[in-house]
DNA sequence: CGTCTTTTTGACCATTTTCAATCAGTGTGG
DNA sequence: CCACACTGATTGAAAATGGTCAAAAAGACG
């Protein structure tokens, strides 16, 4: 539940390295195309799957992700949202939204009007190229996603998950003295691995022992990326650069 | 390994219903942008993770699946590419390849210059659109299987999977008589699974004991859609209409 | 006919789930 | 400040699901 909305001011995401340079054109725009700013609590629903909503987002600050979920209510977390991501441009494309997002902590989003997605394509070939490029890039998330719940142990599927989101928020500038707490729930975890809290709890201890991770309440610092990368078996993110809306 | 290119003819995917019809400037485009056709046999690689192609290229007919595996061997597929499916987008977007494709059946690919993208997205704006449109469907896809991996049980799986793709061969044309067979071994279907293909015999079994499917050599006939969604306690493909490039 | 790949089966083992409590930390109202 | 409720973390034991190993059967193909 969205809850205060302010007019929008420039996006501190700017600050992060990126493909190109803005024009004065495209900048001018983009500030057109924005809508306003909202605030957003931590737990409360940003889109929910079904919905046919006016807006397409981009998240400014905070953590948020995206899930599914079975008749029954199992539910399979699909992947992180963090500053610089969109949210919503499926529902832009296809009408409807096909998942749903939750904030995992306060977030400010920057809200842009959908239907104005065309006009985009129109006139600025430039920044619809980079709305395809993150497109393309959450398809590879997912695709080191479904390799991983498919194929990974419980333990490297947790080392991979802890170190995948460590990578990729240092990348967003969130770390601190190559350590990071990430604000989620043993629940979190367990629904974006595929296993029960049972055993992701275990996995966890597993981590904890070998002074990789510290389970902290509702959160978890990251301690040693590089002993997590080793355990998951994995060589790390390779993106350097990236275009940001 | 490609066998056999050719000059390339009319797109047989153009049977197909679409979104809206092209107008005269973009066809004479797109048969400008396509620089041939190419012949492919069952089990030729397509592309390569890691490549760094100059081609993006439209399935024009048969089967191919898109994979990654870990460095011990273990393979996770990730999707099937059917008629009208991109392949390569991701090599033209970000320069490298991140997962492999394989041929199933002998296949026929068509193909385009992977730098003359951004010329797309600079003069038609509505096959870029498309092709972003293309992208987050793979997504919605990708969304589902791993909803799938991560929270369904063996059996709800595998019937997932079957009637997924015959839905998607449905709509491409491919079924006959509410039937159709699928080129695939019994380790294609543990590899997109992420089960072992012990487990998947028998889970296959269970499918077959119950009428919803026959196993021929090398090939799977599906033989009650209907079943197999109450089994997967699934919905089904919402998607009636789509763009094609 | 012999070789190769794919499918099938059985026995046994490992991982992961489920169930059922318990414990720890947070926030609330009295 | 304390009792109480609530959520999230932790534990142990039993049960289920799925994996591994090994071998045989069934087709495909030259």
């Amino acid at each position: 539940m969205p809850s205060k909305r302010t007019k929008c001011s420039e996006c501190p995401i700017r600050k992060l390295e990126r493909f190109r340079e803005f024009t004065e054109a495209e900048l001018k725009f983009v500030s057109d195309f924005k809508t306003g700013e909202l605030d957003v609590d931590a737990g409360a629903t940003i889109l929910d799957e079904g919905a046919h909503s006016a807006h397409l987002f981009t998240l400014l600050s905070g953590w948020a992700f995206r899930y599914k979920t079975l008749e029954d209510g199992r539910r399979q977390i699909l992947n992180f949202v963090l500053p610089g991501d969109l949210v919503g441009l499926q529902g832009s494309l296809i009408g409807e939204m096909q998942h749903s997002v939750e904030a995992l902590s306060p977030t400010k989003l920057c809200v842009f009007q959908r239907n104005r997605l065309p006009e985009v394509f129109r006139n600025h070939p430039t920044i619809a190229f980079d709305i395809t490029w993150i497109a393309s890039r959450e398809e590879r998330i997912l695709d080191e996603n479904l390799l991983s719940v498919g194929r990974r142990s419980a333990l490297e599927r947790a080392a991979y998950l802890l170190a995948f989101i460590y990578q990729r928020a240092e990348y967003t500038g969130m770390t601190r003295a190559s350590r990071l707490s990430i604000p989620i729930t043993q629940q979190h975890v367990a629904d974006t691995l595929g296993l029960s809290t049972v055993h992701t709890n275990k996995t966890l201890k597993k981590l904890s022992a070998r002074k990789l991770i510290k389970w902290h309440d509702r959160s978890c610092e990251v301690l040693d990326v590089d002993g997590l990368l080793q355990v998951a078996g994995w060589e790390g993110l390779s993106e350097q650069q990236r275009p940001f809306i």
